[in-house]
DNA sequence: ATGCCTCAGCTCCTGAGA
């Protein structure tokens, strides 16, 4: 079985590339997000054409995030529980038994702005409610866009980015502290090409250099961690004409 | 270098992304 993450940036602009990537990579679960597209224009039809039952969460402009799986998935929520949010971020959903939790973590601007204030009570909202989330489904995934990086191995240039958003000490314990929850980063279980990133800045020719940053994560819970056979980010999307600003990360488990 | 690119929208500039 295999399941994907993919922020579009735009699923207006990306939908020809998303549902070429499909056919290329038959998924059996693609969560995205910054879809940019309110509800009524959500491509439900192509997505059925292409095999794919769809679940989806949008708003104007920016947010929004969508679930497709090859069987339709079950015990749909829309953002987190408990925690009041303007924006459509999180979409989770049940497939073949597994809990899947997509989302868009909050970009944050910079540290000392409001925008990073309302990421830290995002991040602190996400975890109290995973806890009961987790209790209840022990095969849980939680993939998306995280906006943030575990360490220097995660950012091409460590010294010029540190302290700078998706790099401070804050963001970091909060993800740590997902991981002190029972969740595993799926791409660090295996041996990866050094310099793997998941995001390159649209300036500067930024993928051309490798410049980017590795901040679309997979984490696994404890049941699903030793049943994990691969985390690879496929770069192929990226060298399209008019790509998003990330790439993909598939993970393939034993099921 | 408060730049560089891309997208959406109160669209021919601006705010936001990361």
């Amino acid at each position: 079985m295999k399941l994907a993450t993919w922020n579009v940036n735009s699923l207006s602009v990306r939908l020809p590339q998303v549902l070429d990537w499909l056919q290329a990579n038959p998924v059996n679960v693609l969560v995205m997000q910054e879809l940019k597209m309110t509800d009524d224009k959500f491509p439900a039809d192509a997505f059925a054409q292409a095999g794919y039952a769809a679940q989806w969460f949008g708003q104007k402009t920016y947010n929004g995030v969508a679930l497709l799986s090859r069987t339709p998935a079950t015990d749909i929520v829309k953002n987190i529980p408990g925690f009041d949010d303007d924006m459509a971020r999180v979409i989770t959903g049940t497939v073949n038994e597994i809990r899947v939790i997509g989302a868009y973590f909050p970009n944050g601007q910079a540290p000392g702005t409001e925008k990073f204030e309302y990421k830290m009570e995002w991040l602190k909202g996400l975890r109290s409610w995973l806890k009961a989330e987790m209790a209840a489904h022990p095969k849980l995934m939680l993939m998306g866009d995280y906006n943030i990086t575990f360490d220097d191995a995660d950012v091409w240039d460590p010294e010029g980015m540190r302290d700078q958003i998706h790099c401070t000490d804050e963001e970091r314990y909060h993800l740590n502290a997902l991981v002190a929850m029972g969740l595993t980063d799926s791409h660090r279980l295996f041996a990866q090409p050094p310099k793997s990133y998941s995001w390159w800045d649209y300036r500067d020719y930024g993928f051309r250099r490798n410049r980017g940053m590795r901040i679309d994560h997979i984490l696994v819970s404890a049941a699903i961690k030793p049943l994990v056979q691969s985390c690879l980010i496929d770069k192929t999307p990226r060298k399209n004409e008019r790509p998003s600003d990330h790439a993909p990360v598939v993970i393939e488990i034993a099921a």
